[in-house]
RNA sequence: GGCCCGUUGGUGAAGCGGCUUAACACACUGCCCUUUCACGGCAGCACACAUGGGUUCGAAUCCCGUACGGGUCACCA
């Protein structure tokens, strides 16, 4: 005990943690329900990794009717970025990812467990350091960098093990009059753990994503609140998860070789330990080397690059989702009707190792996610998209709805529908050539050296628009009879020579004619779509 | 350097001691279907269990060593 120096260091605090203890009891959930949180710094827009976790966190909180909740880790000033708290709601409710209770907005908070972020929780963290003080199981530290460097370069020369503990911990066998007279002096100090702990000790966890994990008992002094006052990861890590009664910590496993600060912080303070779950970071390859997805470095690990490329969110969460749990994708597979939600979530199909980040795998799902959507979704999402990154685009589909629609819903709200789109982005690029607003300023270009005598004679003496589908095709079949163009495509491969072409290459000479392009949908849903006029007009333009 | 984690084909991965001549999905290639494209079907691709020992009648699966990759050792989270 040493109640002097508690006093001494924190002559405000005047709670006691039992305080804290009743404010903030234990909740009153069924039996099985998990607690889990989604814990971002406020340095900028969510990672995709850390989307990841919070898409697990709040499933896992939702599936067992737990609690998900959302706090901000502040502590970092320096890295705090100005509209940060907003840009991570913003992001949540993007994806649906839906909070309980937290922080709601830059101040306000919703839930009984808060406040939910951390430089409004100082009094808090503080009246636990006191505690720990009080019970001689932590101690001020007035060492200053320069003699932090040096203990460091000394470890490194004797080659043992680096960080401030045992006898390199100085400050830690200072008597109360030592402190007070550095106190005196205004000299600046750090509150750090005395830790009881002896790296010859083993301890084991269970993780839930990596399995058992033997460490070394932890013996380092570690930093718990900053010369600031403001607490420490660790420190606000372990006060705030058994404060708020978090079951379930998920985080990156960047954090696992910490866990022994972790678990000694808890047992110190009697705390019930929370489950841990250490996700496996998503990768990049860069030349030869595997990096995490970097929020710097790489585009793809800001959700705003999916927003650009109009990519659903759905399909990036399906995709995260398939990182996440090994038999997800097939479970999928086997229930195509199904949603995330509907899935339950298993630890023990969580990789232990980190993926390659695989946009075209996530392409792939997000064609498979629209090709499914109707054509009055698919109409409103590229509108959405449009009005952000192409105006242009988005008057013409504002200006023509029915007539978009009808072209988006070509080989669409079928069995198989067609895969043309990875993202919204991609559908000005399937059917610009429906508007005349684009086909007009094109410049169409046919090698086919007749085509002119195949495009009149098409008009003057096959065209109908009212044919039949059946019908339309029997007639372009005619159409290259008459001109040595072989109708049957069998008979053309066989004996090639025999004809000028085929069918194909005559519908390819109006379809060149009539939308600029060799491969679009089907044609005569395409000229049906343009009507009679507009297809007339187009076929005449390119003679 | 200490501590920790990981390593199945180009990618994600199934596998949990015999059912494995190692699934499935993405990507790629070819064929079929077909007026183009797409969809769909079929096939292929890829010397895929890092490596060396051991345990066992039997090992991708268990144990040990090694290599390689990653994390961490901050008054950053």
């Amino acid at each position: 005990m040493n109640k002097p120096l508690g006093n001494l260091l924190f002559p405000n605090i005047k709670k006691d943690i039992k305080f804290y203890e009743e404010l903030y009891p234990e909740r009153n959930l069924e039996k099985g329900a998990i607690v889990t949180r989604f814990a971002p710094s406020p340095t900028g827009f969510v990672h995709m990794g850390s989307l990841r976790t919070a898409l697990i966190a709040k499933k896992l909180a939702h599936d067992t009717k737990g609690v998900f909740f959302l706090r901000i880790e502040d502590t970092d000033l320096k890295r705090s970025v100005e509209n940060g708290i907003e840009g991570i709601i913003n992001d949540l409710n993007n994806f649906g990812i839906t909070i309980d209770e937290g922080r709601v907005s830059q101040s306000e908070d919703k839930g009984k467990y808060g406040p939910y972020k951390q430089t409004e929780r100082t009094e808090i963290y503080h009246t636990y350091a006191k505690h720990l003080i009080d019970n001689d199981l932590a101690y001020p530290c007035f060492c200053k960098e320069a003699e932090l460097d040096e203990i460091r370069r000394n470890q490194e020369q004797k080659q043992t093990r680096i960080g401030y503990y045992g006898s390199y911990a100085r400050c830690r066998y200072l008597s109360n009059e030592d402190i007070e007279e550095k106190l005196k002096n205004n000299e600046e100090f750090t509150i750090r753990l005395k830790s009881p702990g002896d790296f010859n000790n083993k301890i084991i966890v269970n993780d839930l994503a990596k399995g058992k994990v033997e460490f070394p008992e932890n013996d380092l002094d570690v930093i718990l609140l900053k010369s600031d006052g403001i607490p420490t990861y660790h420190f606000a890590h372990a006060i705030d998860d058994h404060l708020m009664r978090t079951t379930h910590v998920l985080r990156g496993d960047e954090w696992l070789s910490s866990y022994p600060v972790h678990e000694q912080l808890f047992k110190l303070f009697n705390f019930k330990l929370p489950y841990f779950c250490h996700l496996a970071p998503i990768n990049k390859k860069e030349n030869d080397s595997i990096r995490k997805l970097s929020k710097r470095k790489d585009p793809e690990a800001a959700l705003s690059y999916y927003h650009e490329k109009g990519i659903p969110e759905e399909a990036v969460k399906l995709y995260l989702m398939t990182t996440a749990n090994s038999n997800f994708e097939e479970w999928l597979l086997h229930n195509p009707d199904k949603t995330i939600d509907d899935y339950t979530f298993d630890f023990k199909k969580m990789s232990a190792s980190g993926s390659l980040f695989d946009l075209d795998k996530l392409i792939n799902i997000s064609k498979n996610y629209i090709s499914k959507q109707s054509k009055d979704e698919v109409y409103e999402n590229t509108c959405l998209w449009a009005k952000v990154y192409d105006k242009e685009f988005y008057n013409i589909l504002k200006k023509y709805p029915d007539y978009t629609k009808s072209i988006l819903n070509i080989e669409r709200e079928t069995k198989k529908p067609r895969k043309d789109y990875g993202g919204y982005s991609d559908v000005f690029e399937n059917i610009f050539y429906m508007y005349d607003e684009y086909f007009d300023n094109l410049d169409i270009v046919i090698e086919t050296e007749n085509y002119k005598e195949i495009i009149n004679l098409y008009i003057d003496k096959y065209f109908d628009i009212n044919d039949d589908k059946q019908t339309w095709f029997e007639k372009v079949k005619q159409l290259s009879n008459e001109l040595g163009y072989a109708s049957n495509m069998k008979d053309y491969k066989e004996n090639p020579d025999n004809y000028k072409g085929s069918v194909a290459d005559v519908s390819n000479i109006i379809r060149l004619a009539l939308t600029s392009k060799t491969m679009t949908p089907d044609l005569y849903t395409l000229i049906n779509i343009l009507g009679k006029e507009r297809t007339i007009q187009r076929l005449k333009r390119v003679i």
